[in-house]
DNA sequence: TCCAATCGTTCGAGTCTCGAAGTATCTTGG
DNA sequence: CCAAGATACTTCGAGACTCGAACGATTGGA
């Protein structure tokens, strides 16, 4: 019985993000971006220590060539920058720029005003959240 | 503030979102799935009246040339026919055939096993769902 | 009847993703 | 110190997915 609800679960959960990207990519693409460069700005947190590209690649769950091709993309658009690690040569660092940091606040904004989740109060979000950072935690 | 708890919760599915992508497909691929075939078997119910190309299209969020592109991958491998509609010739339905039916019923064995909402119980299925629920029924 | 609208398909192009191979660098065992 | 293996990233080539445009078949309304 309990599977058939987690089935539900689990079709609701991409249901919601189907919807997501469905409604944002209107309005990415007026900014020159596409979900995947939008994803890959989405983790680039600007009040961090940039990340590696492999730290970067490990948030986005995908490998190490497809961040290089992505990381092109948003670096030909001025976004990022590669900078290099003085401690390690071999890694290198993605940089917002001041023009990275502008548009990311607009991807922001846009989600935030585009996601099916916007019609929810703070109570449900404060609730969402707290059973999906238990199935975060898990494995 | 309420903005961050949204762009947080956004963030939180799409993790679930992808961490369930990653550990299905290699599974799916043993039986010769991929992920988009795998989400159109997913999408027709057995015990429902078999639904037009329409609308699969429309529950999978994609436009009717991809569907035809997915739909034409299931047929080849025996998932699924297409069979004309008696009341309207234009309109083809997508009807599960015997292994269809039996290989939907391993994707949906597989998902529940390998996503992170298993660690869930049902008490927060429940409230999970019954959030989700608000969201997809807003617009 | 005629014509616009609908359903599905085909075609071509573009984007995304990945595995394999290569380069540069780091690290470890001897 | 140095050679061998591991690591970080890139490039290349192929495959999978998605979409817009154009087309044929069918439907329903003026």
């Amino acid at each position: 019985m309990g599977e058939q609800d987690q089935a539900a679960a689990v079709e609701a959960v991409r249901e919601v993000v189907m919807r997501t990207e469905a409604a944002i990519s209107a309005p990415l693409a007026e900014l020159g971006l596409t979900t995947a460069t939008a994803q890959a700005l989405w983790v680039l947190d600007p009040h961090e220590e940039p990340p590696s590209m492999k730290v970067v690649a490990g948030r986005l769950y995908c490998n190490a060539p497809n961040l290089s091709f992505v990381a092109d993309q948003l670096a030909a658009r001025g976004l990022v920058e590669r900078v290099p690690d003085p401690h390690d040569r071999r890694s290198r660092a993605l940089v917002l720029t001041d023009k990275g940091r502008q548009v990311r606040s607009e991807v922001l904004r846009i989600v935030v005003e585009c996601s099916p989740l916007s019609v929810l109060g703070p109570d449900d979000l404060a609730a969402l959240l707290s059973i999906l950072d238990k199935a975060r935690s898990g494995p």
